[in-house]
Formats: structure tokens, C-alpha cells, sequence
DNA sequence: CTGTTAGCGCCTTCAT
DNA sequence: ATGAAGGCGCTAACAG
């Protein structure tokens, strides 16, 4: 698809700076200066520089450009996966705000695995992104470490320690779990029950069943009226970890479940053995997903700002650009959704 | 932050192909052909490339790469959004498999705005993707005309016509329509409730309504018996145009929601508004999300392979890389999930 | 103010 | 089978 232009040069494809500055008729210093807004020169080069450009249709190439600038405005992110809602909306709020920015999102996933996301990282590193944008605040050291050297600024998500990043922005897992505790120690409840996520490699869920678990001890609840059990966020898993908890004797009075996903499958348990929720059993979910009002009763839960992390995640990381070398917090609020899941304590049997 | 290495060599932060080489004590030529796999090396030398590599914690340099080879191995996709788990999960398939094969993918959203859609295609081909990854048949013309330009391969998802598109990966939308019309039909169903989504630049929306009203009018229903609304895919919305449907005279006996999250929102409507479901109206969705079996009654929904059209996605475009200029349609089955929503049609009141 | 020059890191001829 | 050298397209020194 080579075409014969106006001045007779045999252009085949992509038009490039030579041919643009060949146009205009001056050198490609001078059309590079002119297309990258550089100010020191003069207005009628850049007026044919510019028509030339814009005749030609000319397309920088990002590749030299990155090769040689060594900057490509690439953010990576690596979450665990896609398939929950909170992970998909904060990356929707990222890349809606870095985009903005003339910044560009290249998405990998985990599993939940820090070595995966070790590999993620090194690959991003490799693909040139000049930011990560990771979640949580545990992460393989080599991770971190070979970001470091890298040159790319780190940004944790849904944690609001900083740790060994550049940026955290989200907020206190601790601190949520300890108000699901307080919460359901002024309805009365006295035997808990929780239903974690997997806490290895997970500090989010760690910290959420810590902060759970520390504040019922501090308020005299013995440990052995605190039964935890840990399982994969799926509905199904909910479903078996509830079977499990409301075997045991006695049984809890009310279940705090890492995640909504896991909360609904603890309600369906419920239903299809005849637990009446809350009047059995209260429970209490985590992430205030649409499911959270859709099932009955209505889940009460911890409101997470999936969407508003993603666009804060990007604030800092712009900001982290601008100052090199500083660090930034952002703790954004969590609250407690009070519905019909959660009652006073049920009557001890 | 420059370290020493056991023999001597200083290193700033990435390490570089020299580097591999200097260490295997090769040449970078050689150092590059064993990476790439290319076969004229001596089994020795390649085991100690391989061995330096991986000690460095070697990563490739993708701009530099894509300069010299002129491919990026970058893919670019535009969802209208990340809020709706069937695009996320269609992006998380594509992404997982394209990483085996080395492409990375950079996200964009349009937010239904084949406007928008435009703007980010342009963007994504600035950064140089190879590939671009869209939603549905329907485009601005400008939109397909500009990435042939570029040279960039088309794939749709969500629709299983070829359209302008190199590749097309999904299913009919008309015919998924129409199979829930027929059900509902051999349910005896005599008065129908339409919510579709906005059916404006929306072909997978507006396939759905015909392939329903069509199915039914050749049935001999009147068209003054099929009674169609359309609200943007929120639950709220759902909730309020069922309020709509339900106080037309004579009302529907079935209501066909465009998705899921329209059909929970009718359903809870009717629990508001004490109207049984299916009892006095059957409820049809589509997607078969997760809440589809959390609502009360379950939702008879359109189950939609999102995963597997984001993998199915991936592969046509890599089969798209290898032989240039062909076409590739790749239809994925839907099925009807028949559960509590739906029932035989309500007794004539 | 503009042009010339020297690479960015990698792959791939071309020699050996 | 291996190494040396050139250049992908672009930008940032340095000269002029």
C-alpha cells in the first residue's frame, strides 16, 4: 500500500517523524520539539510542522517514544481477579481517572497469589509501566523489591498502611472488623462466629478477623465463644462454612462473614435448614455489593468505596509523579450498613 | 541504589539483555537467540543464558522489543463498563489468556457511548495496540474505518455477526430473545412485559427486544398484548419500570427483563408492592449473574458464557495475528436456566 | 532558534 | 555455532 505523495515521496504505511519533518522541511529535531509543545521555536516552523503533521495523519510511535524518554505513562495493576465486583470497580475508577491524565491501565490478575502477582509485577516492569498499583498491603518482598529498583512507584489498595509503598489509599480493615464487633456486642450477642476469607497472603482478611476477634476479647468474651473458620470467597463456600458453624454447640448467635459473597451463601444455608435469620442467627457481611440488598432479609454489612479507592489510587499516584520520593496516605471511610440480617441476640436455647 | 554483583558489575535498577550477557559470558547476540528460542545455540551456552537470566531476575524490555520487531504483543479493549460483572469477567478470560501468549491488555470504558468508544479506540491505537477487543456489532463507522487504517484486527464480542469486524465471538442475541419468547408461550402466557435496556447504539439490547416481539407477534400475539419499556441496566431502574408495567390494565402476566439486574429490580417491586412472583406475574432475566439464584424466587434467566467469550475472545484474535486477513465467527451456546420466577401464566383477573 | 549527533534495548543480518 | 554491527523511531544533548 505504498502511495506517491504531492512531493513525490514513496511513503509505505505509517508515516513517520522523517517524513513529517520532510514535509515541513526542516529537520526531525524540529518536528520532534514542535509536536512535544517544546517552546523555543519559532511560530512559522511550527505552523508547517504541525499542517504537515495533521496532512499526514501522523501517529507517534510509543515505542521509540518509551525507548527513549524512557517513559511510557503505563500504570499497571494487578489485582486478585475480576470476577469481584469491588476489585472490577476500583480498576473502573482507575483507569477512568488516570485516562484523564493521558495515562493508560494495563490490567493483570493473582488469584490471590503473591507469587503470581510477582510475576504480574516483574512483567508490567517489563511492559514499562512507570506505576503499580497493587491490593492490599502484604506482597511477596522480591515484589517489592524489584519495583524498587525498578524506578516504579508502588500504590496499595484497600489498605491504609503504607508499608514498604510509595502510596496507600483505602482504609482500616482492623478497625472495620473491631466495629462489626462492637456492633453486635450492644445487640447482646455473647457466642460469634466468624467466616473469613483465606488469611494467607491476605492481610485485608487477616486484619478484618484480627480486629473481629480482639476487640470481643477485650470485652470478656472467652476465645471459646469466638469460632472462626476461613474459606474461598464463593457462594458455595459461604453455604458449607455456615453448615459448619451451626453444627457446633452452642452455636453463635450471630456470624461475621469476610465478604458478602460468602454472608449470602451463609443466608442460603439458612433458609434451606430452617435458621431463621436474624431470629437464629444475625449475620453480618463485608463490601456492601448490590447482593447485599437483593437477598432476604436484606444483609447488613461494611459499605467498601470500591469505586472511590480506584479514583483516589490514581490521584496519588499522579501525585507520587509530580514529588518523587514521597509517600501518601489516603484513609477513605468505611461504614456499617445496618439491615434486617442483624438482631439482638436469639434466645439462648 | 546501584549494588555490586558477585563478579563485579554494577547494576542500576533494570537489568538489561548486556547484562544476561555479561554474565553468561556470551555475546547479547547469543544471549537473545536463546531467549527467543531460537535453535542454532550450543546446549551449553544456552544452559548458562538461561541460568544468568534467571538469576538476574531478567525481564525483557517490551518497547524496545516492539521498536525493533514493529509489534507491541499489546491488546487493547473497550467495555462500556467495568461496574457489570459480564464485561469484567469477559476481560478477565481475555486477559488470562492472552498472557499466556505474552499480550498484555490495556483497558478502556465507554460507558455505552459509542462516541466515547471512538475517542478511546484512537487513544489505544496511539499506544500502539495490535489488536482492539469491542463490544457488540454496532460502532461508529468511523470507529472501524480509523483501526483498518492503523491495521489494528477487530474483534466483537456479544455477537456472533461479522459485521465490519475481523472476528466476531459471542452469541445471537435475537435468537436468545426469541428462545425465552417461546418459553413463555408454551407457558401459556398471553399478555407480555418487555424491560429492555436502552436499545440506542446498543445492538445486543435491541437484537434481544426483536428476537422476543418478533417470536411473539408470529405466534399470533397482538402487538397491543406485548407492552415494551427501556431503562438503563440498573437495579433502581428495573424497580421502576416494573412499577409502569404493573399499573397498565390489563397487566402482563410475564415480564422479560433485558438483564438480571433489571429483573431483580422488577422482582423486588413486586415483593413491595405485594405482587407474588411467579403467581401473578413470571419474571425472565438475562446474564444468569450471581443474584440470579439469591432473589427470592430464583430468577429463570439467559445464562451468558462471559469467561469463556473473553477466552474465545483472546484466541481468535491470536488466530487473527497468525493468518492475516481472514475471518473468524465464533458463536458460544446461551441456555435458558429455568427457576422459581417463572410459572405457568397468572389466571385472568 | 535550528540542525547534527548519539544513543535508548533489542533483534537480525552478516561475517567468522 | 557464535560475535560484531547496524538500525527500528524517537528525543535530548550539544553545537552552531
Amino acid at each position: 500500500m505504498a502511495r506517491i505523495t504531492g512531493d513525490g515521496a514513496v511513503e509505505t504505511g505509517v508515516v513517520k517523524l522523517k517524513d513529517v519533518a520532510l514535509r515541513a522541511g526542516c529537520s526531525v529535531a524540529t518536528a520532534s520539539r514542535v509536536l512535544n509543545g517544546h517552546p523555543t521555536v519559532g511560530p512559522a516552523e511550527k505552523e508547517r510542522v504541525l499542517a504537515a503533521a495533521a496532512q499526514l495523519g501522523y501517529v507517534p510511535n510509543n515505542s521509540a517514544r518509551a525507548l527513549r524518554s524512557q517513559s511510557t505513562s503505563l500504570v499497571g495493576v494487578v489485582i486478585p481477579t475480576l470476577d469481584h465486583a469491588i476489585y472490577a470497580k476500583m480498576v473502573g475508577g482507575l483507569q477512568e481517572r488516570l485516562a484523564r491524565s493521558g495515562k493508560a491501565v494495563i490490567i493483570s490478575t493473582s488469584d490471590y497469589d503473591l507469587e503470581r502477582e510477582r510475576m504480574q509485577a516483574k512483567l508490567l516492569v517489563g511492559r514499562g509501566v512507570e506505576s503499580i498499583v497493587l491490593v492490599g498491603l502484604e506482597h511477596h518482598p522480591e515484589t517489592l523489591e524489584y519495583l524498587r529498583r525498578a524506578g516504579v512507584s508502588q500504590v496499595f489498595t484497600y489498605t491504609c498502611e503504607l508499608g514498604d509503598g510509595d502510596a496507600a489509599v483505602g482504609f482500616d480493615n482492623r478497625l472495620a472488623g473491631a466495629s462489626v464487633a462492637r456492633f453486635l456486642l450492644e445487640r447482646g450477642h455473647t457466642r460469634f462466629g466468624m467466616i473469613a476469607g483465606v488469611t494467607r497472603g491476605n492481610d485485608r482478611a487477616t486484619q478484618r478477623r484480627d480486629g473481629f476477634i480482639a476487640t470481643l476479647t477485650e470485652a470478656g468474651i472467652q476465645r471459646q465463644d469466638i469460632i472462626v473458620v476461613e474459606a474461598p470467597y464463593r457462594i458455595e463456600n459461604g453455604r458449607a462454612a455456615m453448615q459448619s458453624l451451626m453444627q457446633t454447640h452452642p452455636r453463635p448467635t450471630t456470624v461475621f462473614c469476610g465478604s458478602d459473597i460468602l454472608a449470602v451463601g451463609a443466608i442460603k444455608y439458612c433458609h434451606s435448614a430452617g435458621i431463621a435469620v436474624p431470629e437464629d442467627v444475625s449475620v453480618v457481611g463485608f463490601d456492601n455489593l448490590e447482593v447485599a440488598e437483593l437477598v432476604t432479609p436484606e444483609l447488613t454489612t461494611v459499605d467498601v468505596p470500591a469505586r472511590e479507592m480506584g479514583e483516589a489510587a490514581a490521584d496519588a499516584l499522579l501525585r507520587l509523579g509530580e514529588k518523587k520520593g514521597s509517600f501518601i496516605v489516603t484513609e477513605l471511610p468505611t461504614r456499617l450498613i445496618v439491615r434486617g440480617s442483624t438482631g439482638p441476640a436469639a434466645a439462648r436455647r
